[in-house]
DNA sequence: CGAAGATATTTTAAGCTTAAAATATCTGCG
DNA sequence: CGCAGATATTTTAAGCTTAAAATATCTTCG
């Protein structure tokens, strides 16, 4: 529709498909380190760490809902990670007493001194991986992300929440 | 071991941290859109297109082990997203004639044709998610992510190949 | 009160992903 | 030649992830 408004290069898309497979190539290596070294220092997934991060902010618990909702994942996926978190011992589920439908969520003692430990150590290896770029760099590409975010948004803004 | 070096804010590694989480959140935005429009339009999953998109690229075909190489994923994985391609007639795996180990893979006409109508479909998408990002902004994206991945490198290179 | 719809969560089925072990084949060297 | 190590791939076990269906509880409104 906006053809001749706005001329493209000879394959539509071309340039973007390149930035959106360097910014997935950019993000699986960091994930996939970060992974790797997670397992290897300390027998503990990316998503149970990242779940454990969610509680550590939320002295009172949080919900399953809330969990997946500032995870963005499903709520069936919290269900498996927050079960393996439990026999694990690093985490308690008490049925809420006002709505018997929601469970509240908190960090054992053993949860958080694990987290704490973990969370240090995890600091400091993403400041080593980001540590090519200098601190104007990275105030340029956290910008540019929030305005890639915002554009994604746009498109998708319209889903069933 | 830099501590009196550079001097770092009050917890070390936090801006980086925030940094990383956004990048995550955007890529992952960006995937699960694509991925929600693939199977929507197409009933095929990001993995399938993406093994497709390798070998749309070479028209003799490729082994399982230059695939995962070229996905950055491990061998087991393409076995069981080729098994499934290969079960949908898209492609074809004949056993190398030099050498009996490697498994020569290629397109099938169906599956060349799938790809196409896929591919073009998904470069307009993707334009579209970026289109809040002008010509100069997508420019310097591209190339903090290539300084990034660099940075990464630095400290994961030194991993069995 | 009681049913209808809304909300919170779990379950299920299918598929993706990894790491490690297993298989099969090849290559080089004595 | 024959075997020791290298290379290519598959298999296995465990876990992550999604979408959709199922379950349980709550809320609203007649």
């Amino acid at each position: 529709m906006t053809a001749d408004l706005k001329p493209q290069p000879a394959v539509s898309g071309a340039a973007e498909v390149r930035l959106w497979l360097r910014l997935l190539a950019c993000t699986n290596e960091i994930e996939g380190e970060l992974r790797r070294r997670l397992r290897q220092s300390f027998d503990v997934t990316l998503p149970r760490f990242d779940f454990m991060a969610q509680l550590d902010r939320a002295p009172d618990g949080l919900t399953m809902g809330q969990i997946s909702r500032s995870m963005m994942v499903t709520n069936g996926n919290v269900t498996g990670i927050a079960e393996r978190l439990a026999a694990e011992g690093l985490i308690e589920r008490r049925s809420s007493p006002g709505d018997k439908r929601t469970v509240r969520v908190t960090l054992t003692e053993a949860g958080r001194r694990a987290f704490a430990e973990i969370a240090a150590v995890h600091h400091d290896w993403v400041a080593d991986l980001f540590d090519g770029l200098n601190e104007q760099e990275r105030d340029q590409l956290a910008d540019l992300l929030a305005r890639l975010k915002a554009s994604v948004a746009k498109h998708t803004e319209d889903r069933p929440a």
